[in-house]
DNA sequence: GAGTGGTCTAGACCACGTA
DNA sequence: ACGTGGTCTAGACCACTCG
């Protein structure tokens, strides 16, 4: 016999077997709260406690007055090198739009353009004063009418102020293009990517269930000089993106 | 007002508020339930409820007995190309384990080599046959004797029996170069990243807490001829690193 | 209206850490 | 010994969905 534990433990356990093995596949129909509780002879407190540990691993999740139903993950592939090119695959769409658009999706988007004070991680990595301001655009990018992932893209206002990147629609030549136009070619990006779980304000704006983290992939664009002229904050659901990129023949005598 | 919603989330709120504000800093000792149910004028199941929220949020954990802490996250950057190179960096220690040292840090390693049914993406990645074996280096890193990330190496069996690679000790010249040696050069990667809660294995094996999310950075190595000769899978708790990598120079004339 | 999950209570017993 | 969180119970009322 293994090791028994928590009574609740055992439930989970029973429960992501029967998922991991198929007998409950994705989109499937848990029993309810109340006939779990006579199946496993616990109150109905223990079953929650059980269920509500599945939802955090992101397994399950709950629709009122519905049930429990195992999740399902549709996951598409993110590019990070696409996410900073100088010139976008088409006149209307940007790579994330003209990426999904073949794939046989419907992508639509919303562009915010605000004036902020930005937040901590995004004024250092733009070397602003304190309380400096900068231009935001903010976009939700949705598939089918679900909102997908979010992109907002921070400037320094001194750089960009009254030119294209103030107004809040989809700029057909890229962003990038218009810093250059403007002076600031971007001629190097350091790469981040965080890993943790969603802000409310994040779960709200994505709609995410529980037990969805996010990957947070943040871009920060310099001209040659050095001089940091964009930032870029990418948050991306874990259940619906794989972040993927391809290596070519590493030399030996680099580095 | 605002809406205030179920007294759960109202109490979460006002945690979450004050751990982001900073009067409860990283470290800080949570007042305790009882407190706190005496402060919000609830139950303890409330107080544990809203608790329990923060807690897979990654904010806070609990140690039995002695009370809820604020969490601190301490991260590490993890550079995905690293994981990559023909030589490593010293005779004696990967790049994980050099870098980490450079860094003042106390590296250490376990090394378990296995012959196994890989697991069916592990599988399908390498190509092989159903039922097909493989052999499987298994590296638990730890930093200062906590456990910091996992790294597991896939090798068709058929493909290094009986070669250095199937040693449970460290390879001083690297996986690479032995499989290099046998015939099998990488000649290039297809590298990706999955975002995920941690199965229950994955929080032995690392020690994590609740809301700690992972990414998995899975490597596949072909040689020129597009034969896949190796998959690695990482393992990166959120809380504990940060993927970073550099881009120069896009060139627009590319893709 | 019947069934589902969402919220909340009051109380109990246990295991653990600390003094 | 005491305070802490971990587990569990039995029962209640509510909001939501569906037939």
């Amino acid at each position: 016999m293994a090791a028994m534990g928590p009574r609740h433990r055992v439930i989970s356990d029973a429960i992501r077997a029967e998922i991991s093995h198929g007998d409950l596949p994705p989109g499937a129909h848990l029993p309810s709260e109340a006939e779990l509780g006579e199946r496993f002879a616990v109150s109905r407190t223990t079953v929650r406690a059980a269920l509500m540990s599945l939802a955090n691993e992101g397994l399950i999740a709950s629709e009122s007055g519905r049930g429990w139903f195992v999740r399902e993950r549709q996951q598409l592939v993110y590019r990070p090198q696409e996410e900073f090119r100088p010139v976008p695959a088409s006149a209307e769409m940007d790579h994330f739009m003209a990426a999904r658009t073949a794939e046989g999706r419907q992508p639509s988007q919303t562009i915010e353009v605000a004036i902020v004070t930005p937040p901590e991680p995004v004024a250092r990595r733009l070397g602003l004063q304190e309380g400096e301001p900068a231009v935001v655009r903010r976009r939700v990018r949705s598939l089918d009418g679900e909102p997908w992932n979010t992109n907002d893209s921070y400037f320094p206002l001194s750089l960009v102020d009254g030119s294209e990147i103030m107004t809040p629609v989809d700029i057909a030549r890229g962003a990038s293009q218009v810093l250059a136009e403007l002076g600031y070619y971007q001629d190097r990006a350091l790469d981040e990517v965080h890993i943790r779980m969603p802000t409310p304000d994040e779960m709200r704006r994505l709609a995410l269930g529980p037990g969805t983290p996010v990957a947070i992939h943040v871009v920060t664009g310099y001209t040659e000089s050095g001089q940091p002229v964009r930032v870029v904050v990418n948050v991306l659901p874990g259940d619906r993106h794989v972040i993927a990129w391809e290596r070519q023949r590493p030399r030996p005598e680099q580095g």
